[in-house]
DNA sequence: GAACGGCACATGTATGGACAAGTTCCCGAA
DNA sequence: TTCGGGAACTTGTCCATACATGTGCCGTTC
């Protein structure tokens, strides 16, 4: 092995916890017990710990044994990453209806954003997404052919595309996000049962490879009062984010949506 | 002192590098000459040079000493709390028209949000902030009358409240952000010189103390075209997260906004 | 003159020990 | 029964040391 022992350990560790093994809510074991069972002195297993509380997976005081966080904190990536993992998260049933899915010629602006030359072929996917079967955002998403072939050979209307990629080895790593507002226009209106021209939520998202070679560049429009997005922040550090739901239900009842007056 | 070592060498050298001793570009002094300096073992120093790293503020290699990073990146979060220092990060000239500065009884959104009962007291503040002249947010601030009252004795219009605030003694210390879109209402239209029903950025903003508690509850509304959110993230590991320049301008020529056609 | 090798020097990693400070829990005294 | 004190345990902090590993420089050599 030619990692060093505290990633080895915190590697270990996460593991641990994504499996269970250490139960959220509940004590990690001392450090003493830590060095005991790994062999190791009270440095690297301290490191390990250190990054993963750095990581807010879990919370430490003196005298008190560290604690495994509540899920929702240590999966604000995967909840913010994935549509799917994050209406699970909230409780919701996520559904997804494939408008279209297309292997065609990239435009312009799918070719600047995913550095290849206008003309070369991407894998275009529409999709409306929906939280309990309330239409909640329409996503527009462009793949590089290398990451979107595979999609052909997944059901794009019945799960998360994001855990799918991931499964077969597509190296999602890192991602950019542009949040802004947007007036929906036709489609966005047929799609989400909404008059054309409402206020949307657009996050604009293009996903790295390790190596920083973009694979994914998505246009998301999310209905603003059913998804906002939450971001915490202090003087001094760097702030995480998280997608949250609205807190202002958008209706009393979940009545039926006014059915869109447009093509 | 009761602070731990490794924080007064973190916040000693925080200063060295906010004071441009540690010229930004340049490499800090190596751990050793550290440890002679200020008569401590490399644990301390190596830990506070880490919480630094941890903030994006020197980087570090093996064998080569860290380097003061560009002072862009250890300004995000200012740039992010404060209008004013963010426009001057653009290179673009912010401006302020007070619209109103009040002290009145909290209604009830207000009041849930700063944790008052309603009918207390509080400060609101209604501004037009513009980027070289051109509307681009309307902002409406709440503050509990510790951190209001101050507002009394400045110039609202003259510069920035998050600066002055800092400088009066009000701890500011976190916040939590919303971000939603939401349609332009008639003062909105009016104000920035757009039609009623535009799609607008929204950020609700609650700042707490160290404490954690509320002293300002805002809710500022960007022009898309001129303002939105950009937000970095690894599968492991969190998201710092800043307010970035639109990409594609307003207009091919900053023209005259279209006056509002509203009360 | 250019390429190679080696030597300081830097940081990364790991060990072991020691003390301080906070928490928890049990047991004894009131 | 209740309250208090203290012991045991835990994490936080700090020190001294040692070795591994990568960087940069300088001198030698071809």
């Amino acid at each position: 092995m030619k990692l060093p022992l505290h990633q080895q350990l915190r590697d270990e560790f996460r593991h641990r916890i994504e499996t269970g093994e250490w139960a959220e809510g509940t004590p990690v074991p001392s450090e003493a017990q830590l060095c005991r069972e790994f062999g190791a002195s009270r440095g690297p297993v301290r490191q390990a710990l250190a990054a993963l509380r750095a990581e807010q997976v879990i919370t430490g005081g003196r005298g008190k044994p560290p604690v495994v966080r509540a899920a929702v904190a240590s999966q604000s990536v995967e909840t913010f990453m994935s549509f799917t993992e994050w209406a699970e998260s909230i409780g919701k049933e996520p559904g997804q209806r494939t408008v279209e899915i297309a292997r065609r010629e990239a435009g312009p602006l799918v070719a600047e954003q995913l550095l290849v030359s206008a003309g070369e072929p991407v894998v275009s996917l529409l999709r409306l997404r929906s939280l309990d079967g309330e239409p909640a955002m329409v996503e527009r998403s462009h793949f590089v052919p290398e990451a979107g072939n595979p999609l052909f050979d997944f059901d794009t209307s019945s799960g998360s595309t994001f855990r799918f990629l991931l499964s077969v080895g597509v190296d999602l790593h890192s991602a950019r996000h542009i949040i802004d507002a947007v007036a929906a226009d036709a489609v966005d209106a047929s799609l989400l049962g909404i008059p054309e021209g409402s206020p949307l939520l657009r996050e604009r998202r293009v996903t790295f490879s390790t190596e920083g070679t973009p694979l994914e560049f998505a246009d998301d429009r999310y209905r603003p009062e059913l998804a906002n997005f939450m971001v915490h922040n202090t003087l001094h550090g760097r702030a995480p984010v998280a997608r949250v739901q609205s807190t202002r239900p958008p209706a009393p009842a979940a009545g039926q949506p006014s059915a869109g007056e447009n093509p």
